[in-house]
DNA sequence: TTGGTAATTTATAACCATTCTAAAGTAGAG
DNA sequence: CTCTACTTTAGAATGGTTATAAATTACCAA
């Protein structure tokens, strides 16, 4: 089982001691063929799906966070009441249907943004995010 | 004092009766030079200081969703914790500085996107929107 | 292996923007 | 003017997120 050492890698990386907790949220948030997306109390019923474990949501903020910050996942700009994150962390855009609060992928290639201005006061561009909302 | 009534045709089309308070928050949201953005917590500090008024957050909730819900108001898809809303209601993108939680328009015309990919499952494409990081 | 200690987990409380509620006040048609 | 439906308001409720503090656990050194 190699991707144990990845998870440990992971979070060690994040600054965080690689516990039964922290491998289970790893597991069902890196293990899968496919990115997806996930508000942190959908993560928490997988994570307890998969690991036939209860755990709690404060462990399930705070690694979430540390991971995020060390960029093992994204989280998403989109006002809502929830926040939503993804585990693919390759620059990319989204469609979100807010009627059923869901999103899709839309890779960078398959989008393209130009003409940038300038930023203001000086100030350097950190990312740009295309939204586009859905019906 | 031609201004004020379009402030009651405006409450009149989103279903709300001109009272004193709703005028206050037209006064404060339309009078101005340059359109600018707002949480419910700062317009409330401006109204109240133009106005020289109390009013409560109850009604500036209700009538800013009501002239949102008619397209007099924006409300913008940003993540965070406080909701941010913007009377140019012009088609347009933002700069947003995370560190000041503070936003900056990017017209329409000075920024191109093109290259949209369908739209998943037969959904219908309801508005594009660049959100641009700056630090 | 064992202790000791610092990190971690957890349930629960706190927080805070937003929404709801219900009582008192107001607008406006007739 | 009057009546009724709409408004305003303070305060309570809600719900996602963060903070707290006590019990548990990881892991280094011996």
């Amino acid at each position: 089982m190699d991707q144990l050492e990845f998870h440990i890698e992971r979070l060690r990386a994040a600054g965080l001691r690689p516990t039964k907790q922290r491998l289970a949220i790893c597991k069902s948030l890196f293990n899968k063929k496919e990115t997806f997306h996930f508000t942190i109390e959908k993560l928490k019923k997988i994570v307890e799906k998969d690991s036939r474990k209860k755990i709690s949501l404060a462990t399930l903020y705070n690694t979430v966070h540390s991971l995020k910050n060390r960029g093992y996942l994204k989280e998403i700009s989109i006002k809502g009441n929830k926040t939503f994150f993804d585990t693919n962390t390759k620059h990319h855009h989204h469609f979100y249907d807010e009627r059923m609060s869901q999103l899709v992928d839309i890779e960078d290639k398959n989008i393209l943004v130009g003409n940038l201005p300038k930023a203001p006061n000086g100030k350097k561009i950190k990312s740009v995010e295309v939204l586009v909302k859905i019906v």
